[in-house]
RNA sequence: GACCCUGUCGUCUAGCCUGGUCCAGGACAAGAGCUUUUCAAGCUCUCGACACGGGUUCAAAUCCCGUCAGGGUCACCA
């Protein structure tokens, strides 16, 4: 049975890079109907916080990993120095003592060829010579990175070991470990690093990082999901748009790519565009609603839902992210819309008082409000003034919307409503 | 510096294993146009890459070697 496992180190939230190393674990496990295991790597005490073991847990939930098993390094501390001891019986480690006088265990690396073959990049061959002797337990008595690993590896049965590119200079330490304790190899499978458009590391200075942030800025699970995806791993059939539970069934791991790929928002944008408009629309309103209260848009204990379910629907097609939705449907919340000067500059320079007012006339004695007589009504005017329907179209939007672009406009005036149009249509007829 | 990984359009990739169907396909971005209502939506088109140099071969993006470039790691951090 396969048994992968996730191991982050809660010194921080979940970032890009962890996000994507546990969606191919959890990836290949469910393909093969595998067990996903996740490890709290706690070791450091200083560094590690509850706050960020809640952040990932609650991230890797939004994401849609769950987990089979959970396990926490700074619960297993004896079990780690237990097998420091029988290494140090053994003979393959020793204790040095530190000027403080406090005892670390170090292990003595055997000079030696190691071979290693890589599920994605082939084989891999180090030389152990070139490694120093590797402090097993540290003199605080807390074990090191590459020791608890192995030993909660080996424990927990993991088949295969898929993490971060980073890690591959690790991997002839951790090989060495594992016959030093007489433990069965894992398979090995690293994956190509993901980079900030500088061309360097993923990092703070080159984009949101936590995947929380994406969450906040609007972005879909689903559609970040399928973004990673993409990065280092193709269907092969020129498919942009794959779900995750259709890549369980095409995904082979040795189909991973080897080359580190840069991170691009812009085709993310493009991507959480796609999932947005198929989207339910009951579900966008939920996520909606309480960025629509923080900007006293609406009172969630008291709001036309139907008519916010309206509105996501007109906007949803367009938008990159979900919570544009707030900027660019200001004006369906807002008592008078936050006029763009630039727009206004373009298009209300001139006085359009005799337009608009006659425009006004006609909403009041349209026979039914609907969309289809409000455009009627309207080209008809454009027509008896003798102008292009568009001379007025773009004027009437930025009167109503303060802005240059938006839904129809037409749709625009009829969910905004017969009075409220009239208001602010009149703002801008003087007398 | 040493060791390791990687090198196809600006970006993500298909093709590479099993050389010819590739004067290299798709997507994002960019540019142009259409949509007699905007665009940040839709449609159409354009621009644009096999890092370089040697081999091997009738034939190389595909195989081999070298160079160069980028990245990663060298902690009693994980």
């Amino acid at each position: 049975m396969v048994r992968v496992r996730f191991a982050p180190s809660p010194t921080g939230n979940l970032h890009i890079g962890g996000g994507r190393t546990a969606l191919f674990n959890w990836l290949f496990s469910q393909s093969q109907k595998g067990k996903f295991i996740l490890r709290i790597e706690d070791t450091d005490s200083q560094r590690s916080k509850k706050e960020f073991v809640d952040e990932i847990l609650y991230s890797l939930k939004w994401l849609g990993f769950n987990w089979d098993e959970i396990y926490y390094q700074s619960e297993r501390f004896d079990v780690y120095r237990n097998y420091a001891d029988k290494l140090l019986k053994a003979g393959l480690a020793y204790i040095e003592k530190s000027p403080v006088g406090r005892e670390a265990i170090i292990y003595k690396v055997p000079a030696q060829k190691i071979k290693v073959n890589d599920l994605i990049r082939g084989a891999i061959e180090f030389d152990s010579s070139l490694i120093k002797d590797q402090v097993l337990i540290k003199s605080d008595g807390t074990p090191t990175y590459n020791f608890a690993c192995v030993v909660d590896d080996a424990q927990m049965n993991i088949t295969h070991i898929i993490r971060g590119d980073d890690h591959i200079s690790n991997t002839p330490k951790q090989v060495l470990l594992y016959e030093a304790l007489g433990f069965n190899l894992p398979f090995f499978a690293h994956l190509p690093l993901i980079m900030g458009v500088d061309g360097g590391r993923l990092s703070k200075r080159t984009g949101a990082t936590a995947i929380s942030d994406y969450r906040k800025m609007g972005y879909l699970s689903e559609a970040l999901l399928n973004y990673l995806l993409l990065l280092s791993w193709s269907p092969g059939d020129n498919r942009e748009l794959i779900t995750i539970n259709e890549a369980v069934n095409l995904f082979d791991i040795k189909n991973i790519n080897k080359t580190s790929a840069t991170f691009d928002l812009k085709k993310l944008d493009w991507i959480n565009n796609q999932y947005l408009k198929t989207a339910d629309p009951e579900k966008l309103a939920d996520e909606l609603i309480p960025l629509l209260e923080a900007k006293n848009y609406i009172n969630k204990d008291n709001f036309d839902r139907p008519y916010l379910l309206t509105l996501v629907k007109l906007f949803q097609a367009r938008l990159p992210r979900l919570n544009d939705f707030v900027e660019w449907a200001d004006f369906f919340f807002l008592d008078q819309p936050v006029m763009d000067e630039a727009a206004v500059k373009k298009y209300l320079a001139e006085d359009l008082s005799k337009e608009l007012g006659l425009f006004v006339q006609r909403l009041d004695t349209l026979a039914d409000f609907n969309i289809i007589n409000i455009e009627a009504s309207f080209r008809e005017l454009t027509v008896q003034l003798g102008i292009e329907a568009k001379k007025l179209i773009h004027p009437v939007r930025v009167v109503l919307t303060g802005k240059t672009i938006g839904p129809g406009l037409f749709e625009v005036i009829y969910y905004l409503g017969k009075e409220r149009s009239k208001k602010r249509l009149l703002k801008w007829v003087r007398n």
